[in-house]
DNA sequence: CGGAAGGTTGACTTTCTTCAATTCCTGTGG
DNA sequence: CCACAGGAATTGAAGAAAGTCAACCTTCCG
């Protein structure tokens, strides 16, 4: 999914699997010197700061994330490592960075893009890659958002996160909190325990600490995620 | 927010808000010929079918949707005249297109897209800005999905199509069913018309007839479409 | 004119949230 | 090393809100 041909050559493309490299194409963006490292919950960037830059997670877990009108926060989105992050606005972010964990991110200048892309017609290929499947995916949490039933949600969830994370095996670290879960499925952290609750009991899932599960049974998982199990609606 | 400046001269981009025209940059990939049309209803692509074409809206209004396993449908977008069509996946359709009213299209090849830009920089950087302007917009459409009461979100939803709409005036054609707009919010018709009930008795809108609205107060419309009016959450 | 589809409204049910109490971890200091 | 404190997580009971089901009304088109 990831990746793509050009003249039968793989594009290895911005994110990639090997967070703490940069693909060739896109070196001369990086900005020099050491990655950037940064204490678990320490802000990355604010929301309404001017954007400067966009990073790429080499390790550790980042949320960007708002705080809404009414005091409830809503998590955008979770970067893991290979994973981008920094493009949530135009001008502006709209959104803010925080460290989930101790992170570790390489940087690149955003001003440059332009220019740069111009020049490496690689790297502009690869840009386009991922910028129209990120596009294509956004529909799917849509979906997940607006036809949710909880249980599908968290389902999903644990499977992406899994996919998402280089380990395939069935252990899945959680580094947030049962709170930031919730708000990035848009629910609340009670409803996203008796949802872990009921995968466990049902045996799809072993909780051997609250931030270490086993996906015990990624069949019967897919399917409960798999959106609109009963309802009707319509 | 939809063009941007490039040497001090005004880049139009590939959406305007002159849907008939296609930018002088794009013009090279524009598949020549007669736009085409679309009777009501009909179908514009499948879900599933082979992405070879993009399109962009002269006139009329299309919804880009998936039926869910549970039979439920989902719409990801209303495609507005003026804006883009066909950049629901990567190499194949995930979703389908159908004309809501009448629809009439310019399309533009797709394969050719690469080659394309590596010779027309300016087309390159319109696409550029489109893409990111896009990335940004969808952790909007998340939070309304996620943390959503139908009120905010139905408030929201009107506002949009209003400003996205060229008569910017008080007047809103409603060209979609009620079954439509609860798809695409994620609610029920049922639950819609309520809300819609309760926004006329408040005398924030006026329904002329069931695909005519008047905003008639903006200002309050935008009070209840701020998300959280009330609740806590977390 | 009549029928079918779309839309509205009401009563009821289900589901998630809210509020509250309890338990479980984790990290700190004695 | 253990005790303790504070936050995180789970669980339970009650309440609110949207979905479901059903009836009725309206509109549009043949």
């Amino acid at each position: 999914m990831q990746s793509s041909t050009l003249d039968g050559r793989l594009l290895p493309g911005l994110t990639s699997s090997f967070p703490f490299m940069v693909a060739p194409e896109w070196s001369g963006l990086a900005i020099p010197g050491q990655p950037s490292r940064f204490l678990c919950s320490a802000e990355i960037y604010a929301e309404g700061s001017k954007i400067r830059q966009f990073h790429k997670v080499v390790s550790g877990t980042v949320r960007v994330c708002r705080v809404l009108p009414g005091g409830r926060r809503f998590i955008a989105q979770f970067a893991l490592p290979g994973e981008l992050l920094g493009l949530d606005g135009v001008e502006e972010h709209r959104f803010s960075a925080e460290a989930v964990t101790e992170v570790v991110l390489v940087t690149f200048a955003r001003k440059d893009l332009d220019t740069y892309m111009d020049q490496e017609p690689l790297a502009a290929q690869s840009w386009r890659i991922f910028t129209l499947e990120r596009l294509a995916a956004a529909p799917d949490r849509f979906i997940l958002l607006g036809c949710r039933s909880p249980t599908e949600h968290v389902a999903h969830f644990l499977l992406d996160l899994v996919t998402r994370s280089r380990p395939v095996c069935h252990l899945l670290e959680l580094n947030m909190s049962r709170y930031d879960i919730s708000d990035y499925l848009g629910l609340t952290a009670e409803t996203v325990s008796r949802v872990l609750t009921v995968l466990r009991k049902a045996g799809m899932i072993a909780i051997e600490d609250n931030h270490t599960l086993h996906l015990l049974d990624c069949g019967r998982l897919t399917e409960v995620a798999s959106v609109s199990s009963i309802p009707a609606g319509r």
